[in-house]
RNA sequence: GGUCCCGUAGCUUAGUCGGUUAAAGCGCUGGUCUCACAUACCAGAGAGCGCAGGUUCGAGUCCUGCCGGGACCACCA
């Protein structure tokens, strides 16, 4: 006899012991199966969490589903490969390093230098990626732990190495400017999103330029006057009246004597705008910037040092070294001094500023690696467009393939490098030198490279060597000077020699570092071993798994052929552009084949005000807080509850005080609160009125303080559910003592049999169709729905009587355990932990079990097949005659609870219905009793109403329960008026309906007939609650 | 500014091809510790679907405009 289950389900317990037994079986682990045909493998890449940080719940909603979707498919008998991984997030992580080390040490990366930072990076990725990878086996993710990899790692460097090398030996990479958002202080370039705004007190100065050749003179408007010793030309409007006739003259710069054009540009000018005319710095204004793209011919003027300092290129020695708020006060005065200066207006200015630093941002020019979008012949980005557009790509839902479109319609070249030291640094060695010098060392090297030394005077040659194909690529670019040329190299991996002979000769690596998103693009193929196609992908280094399980050794790339492409990708839509499409277009180039056939993109996880979670943000819940308090199956399935198709998720957050366990709702200064040196912000508990320390993002609470901890009562749908199922089961084994397996005769079947094998079987259908489509919220709710208002709450209750009585006892049994075997089985994707647990206490007991046909169980359900049930189960019409019963019951329960009546006291119930109707409530008539402690004292067409009964109409029949001495004709009237009410507003609305007769000629005919149908229906109820209205008025 | 998405009970969300007087969970009210489960059971109250138009026999569902929220992109002399 197995050992009774106590009352509540251990998450804790069932969670360690059931990860590990997985583990130590290999059901995690995926490798290729070349001679399994039937069902095909199914690959499934993380989107690689940034090891900047722990993860999130927007994380968990990620990680949840795709488990699912792996497991389901596990089942389905598909090799089922989750690959796991990190990403090095280049600036992400480098800035939170650099942030901590200047709060706590108040260095900068250029006080250590660039390998010490780096060594205290990977100390960082270290921590975080532990951190991450057993957040995610918290979660229950059975990913192949064997396979994780690191976008900096070995295999991940040399595909990243392999396509920069193909990209730039096909002409795709080139150097070019850009401007960037770049932080005087720390001297970097700052990403976009580590760059905040902030209204500063400015002024608005005008100021005037002479037209060369004549006395006129052109008056704008800056908030940065010393931009002006960078200005290339003054733009008007094409069609601005004003400025006509100056269209093409010139106008000089007072400041250091230049001369520049005055051009037209729709886009830059705006009439109505100031004075109509704006100046136009191209190194220094992201819109000038795009001006000159427009027009080339006017020339770009970078007059900034690194430092925010003016260098000499401003044309003027006085301000040469000078910082540049300084030469904005002296240019404004030297204006004025020479007449230019039309005044100024102080001026609210948005001023973006650095995050790191919170000094403000210098738009710079600099240099800045590209990939062509739309060279011929390779067409990156519309290669990935077609893919999306004849389906090899396909988007659930489908709204956001529109959003991928639109992004990659625009084929803008893709910047890959980065002002960076954390990330792969950019395989390109350069050297500048003077056409004119004789250099016979650098022509000796190049003819030892494998070149004619000629192309050395060729800008614009590309540089190919027959001997060293896959080692070496070169271009010559124009440098500086005139006389100057600039050789480039790129090197392909594993050729250090060449290497080393570049930098022998003088040759330089890029300082720079590619951009995190150029890594992660090749993550699907990448993570399998590409370029590496004649051996199977290195497990990894620290291999984070308990498995055991070897891989195969191959003389082929086993790994990559079978499971690339993979099945689906399933990621939030944020990154729908610099990801997804990016992975399209290097898979297509480099594999030839796209990297997924489908792309779920699910709702992101919202705060209880609405705000994305996020790291930035810090307004991020770690699971581990939800996971403790609630278990993993319970977030889980919480989780699938939530994935729709058209909300985001909201998940108002509380504390839960500690000392007693009050929960109180976050409010928004909570949840920024950030200490300012002393004191620990806290909260104070309503009910019992003690303050605690709580957990937050921003800092650790006090070593032994107690601590509130983030809870979400919405979790506790899904810690219900387990509850439930758990108590299912607890009840299922108490009542299987002498359980034996057998068949079960179609015949011996009760009614309540078939029912459950329909819904069962219709069911199945659902939850199958609803997972293919990625609708896992709908799937999540059949699953709740059936196992709690379908199986618990009918059909286990009755069974009840059956369990007890002797010789239907074993039929009921093996129904019983078949269902829950089927049950947890669906359940297994969702809820692993609690599934397994219970898979395995209802082994002890019925190790072999099934639906009418016994069968061995599974070791595991984690390896069980997925339930496909056969569709002749599926019986609307008998499924129509248990909802009666349903109903009859539930009418006679509202009676109980309308009287007040006691449980124990059995009560008489009478029927009048049809005589079929009829028959189906005799042969269930011992339920009436189970269900409602109820004894069907008559059922037929000639049933009376008793006199002093309470009374109920349902469409096919009429209940009376004889209440003498308890009934209240007034209370019982009134309830009966109300039934009739509400029929008669059902009523009045079908005749309206009906006597319209447009409804009649226009809506189809079975609409028509239905409403007929239904309209009939009505008023013979209503017919039945009229007569024991006039019955109880009468008597 | 552009594109896309979302506004349904106090809260969080379903609602398929437009078709009975809109569904669920939580919360609330009343009653039950009934031999699987009080993390449970039974019953009840509670919204006319952001606002205004339109199309249609019929609109939560389709169209237009507006209001509110969000995401991505572009931009802010």
């Amino acid at each position: 006899m197995p050992t009774d289950l106590p009352k509540q389900y251990d998450p804790q317990a069932a969670q360690q012991q059931w990860y590990a037994f997985w583990e130590q079986r290999g059901y995690c682990d995926a490798d290729p199966q070349p001679d399994r045909a039937a069902t095909p493998p199914h690959a499934i890449m993380i989107p690689l969490p940034n090891v900047t940080g722990a993860l999130h719940m927007g994380h968990a909603l990620n990680g949840t589903l795709q488990d699912l979707v792996t497991r389901y498919r596990r089942m389905q008998g598909c090799e089922a490969l989750w690959m796991p991984g990190t990403d090095h997030a280049g600036i992400a992580t480098q800035a939170v390093v650099e942030r901590r080390m200047l709060e706590e040490e108040g260095l900068t990366r250029h006080d250590v230098g660039r390998e010490a930072l780096v060594n205290r990076i990977w100390k960082w990725k270290d921590a975080y990626e532990r951190r991450i990878l057993s957040q995610l086996k918290q979660l229950g993710a059975s990913c192949d732990w064997r396979r994780t990899r690191f976008t900096l790692d070995e295999v991940c460097s040399k595909a990243v190495r392999r396509m920069f090398f193909r990209f730039f030996k096909d002409s795709l990479i080139y150097r070019g400017k850009r401007l960037v958002n770049w932080d005087t202080y720390l001297q970097t370039a700052v990403a976009d999103d580590e760059v905040f705004e902030e209204e500063v007190d400015g002024k608005f100065w005008t100021f005037r330029y002479p037209v060369v050749g004549s006395d006129e003179q052109i008056a704008f408007s800056t908030t940065r006057p010393e931009t002006m010793l960078g200005d290339t030309a003054v733009c008007v409007h094409p069609s601005d009246p004003r400025y006509q006739h100056l269209i093409g003259r010139k106008v000089r710069i007072p400041l250091n004597g230049r001369e520049i054009p005055i051009i037209a540009d729709a886009l830059l000018a705006k009439i109505e705008m100031g004075t109509g005319a704006v100046k136009v710095t191209p190194a220094h204004d992201p819109n000038d910037y795009a001006c000159y793209q427009r027009h080339p011919e006017i020339g770009v003027i970078n007059i900034l040092n690194p430092d925010g300092t003016v260098n000499a290129a401003c044309g003027n020695d006085s301000y040469v070294g000078r910082d540049r708020y300084e030469v904005r006060d002296l240019a404004t005065e030297d204006m004025a001094a020479l007449g230019y200066f039309d005044g100024s207006e102080d001026r609210k200015i948005p001023l973006k500023h650095s995050d790191r630093s919170k000094t403000p941002i210098e738009p710079y020019l600099s240099d800045q690696w590209f990939v062509k979008m739309d060279a011929e012949p390779f067409r990156l980005a519309q290669s990935a467009i077609d893919a999306v557009q004849d389906g090899r790509v396909r988007f659930f839902p489908s709204r956001y393939a529109k959003t991928y479109l639109d992004w990659l319609g625009e084929k803008r070249d893709w910047c890959i490098s980065r002002q960076l030291w954390w990330g792969h640094r950019i395989p390109v060695w350069s050297l500048t030198f003077n056409l004119v010098e004789n250099n016979p060392e650098l022509r000796e090297m190049v003819e030892k490279l494998g070149f004619d030394s000629q192309v050395l005077g060729k800008p614009g040659a590309k540089l190919i060597p027959k001997a060293q194909e896959d080692a070496l690529s070169g271009q010559v670019v124009h440098g500086s000077g005139p006389d100057e040329v600039t050789l480039l190299f790129c090197v392909g991996d594993g050729n250090e020699r060449v290497e080393q002979i570049l930098e022998a000769a003088g040759f330089q690596q890029d300082p720079d570092v590619l951009d995190t998103w150029f890594s992660s693009a090749l993550w699907p193929h990448a993570t399998l071993g590409w370029p590496d196609l004649d051996h199977n992908p290195p497990l990894a280094d620290n291999d984070p798994s308990q498995s055991t399980k070897p891989q195969a050794q191959s003389t082929k790339n086993e790994v990559l052929s079978y499971f690339y492409p993979t099945r689906v990708l399933i990621t939030s839509r944020d990154i729908i552009t610099l990801w997804v499409a990016r992975m399209v277009l290097t898979g297509l180039y480099n594999m030839g084949d796209v990297p997924f056939h489908h792309v779920h993109v699910h709702p992101k996880m919202l705060d209880g005000f609405g705000q994305t979670m996020s790291k930035s943000k810090g307004n991020g819940v770690d699971p581990a807080d939800l996971i403790n308090k609630y278990g993993t199956d319970a977030v889980r399935f919480t989780i699938a509850s939530f994935a729709g198709e058209t909300q985001d998720v909201r998940l108002p957050i509380s504390y839960e005080c500690p000392h007693c366990e009050t929960l109180i709702p976050q409010t928004l200064e909570q949840q920024k609160a950030i200490p300012a040196g002393g004191a620990k912000p806290r909260v104070k508990c309503p009910k019992c009125g003690q303050s605690s320390q709580y957990s937050s993002p921003w800092f650790d609470p006090d070593p032994g303080e107690p601590v509130a901890r983030m809870v979400s009562e919405r979790f506790e749908y899904g810690r219900n559910f387990c509850n439930k199922l758990w108590n299912a089961c607890r009840f299922a084994i108490l009542n299987l003592e002498g359980y034996t397996p057998g068949p079960i005769a179609a015949e011996d079947l009760k009614l309540e049999d078939r029912w459950i094998l329909s819904r069962l079987s219709t069911i199945a259908e659902e939850i199958t169709t609803t997972l293919d489509r990625y609708q896992f919220d709908a799937a999540t709710r059949t699953l709740r729905e059936f196992t709690w208002n379908e199986f618990c709450d009918w059909y286990l209750e009755m069974l009840k009587a059956r369990l007890r009585d002797e010789a239907q006892r074993p039929a009921a049994q093996r129904m019983l355990v078949g269902v829950l075997d089927t049950l947890l089985r669906f359940l297994q994707p969702f809820t692993p932990f609690i599934a397994e647990e219970l898979w395995q206490r209802l082994a002890e007991i019925a190790p072999e079990r099934g639906l009418l046909a016994p069968e061995a169980a599974a070791e595991s359900v984690m390896v069980a097949s997925w339930p496909v049930l056969p569709v002749d189960w599926r019986d609307r019409p008998l499924e129509r005659r248990f909802e009666r019963l349903q109903e009859t019951i539930v009418a006679v329960r509202n009676v109980r609870s309308i009287y007040n009546i006691a449980p124990g006291t059995q009560i008489k119930l009478y029927m009048r219905c049809a005589p079929d109707v009829a028959r189906d409530m005799q042969d269930v008539s011992a339920q009436f009793d189970n269900l409602a402690k109820t004894l069907l004292a008559a059922a037929g067409a000639d049933v009376e109403r008793p006199p002093a009964s309470a009374s109920f109409a349902l469409s096919e029949a009429d209940g009376y329960i004889p209440l003498e001495g308890v009934i209240d004709r007034k209370a019982e009237l009134a309830r009966q008026r109300k039934e009739a009410d509400k029929l008669r507003g059902f009523i009045t609305g079908h005749e309206k309906k009906l006597a319209n007769e447009s409804f009649v000629a226009k809506a189809p005919p079975e609409v028509v007939q239905q409403a007929r149908e239904t309209l009939a229906g009505l008023k013979t109820q209503l017919q039945s609650v009229e007569d024991i209205i006039a019955q109880l008025s009468a008597g």
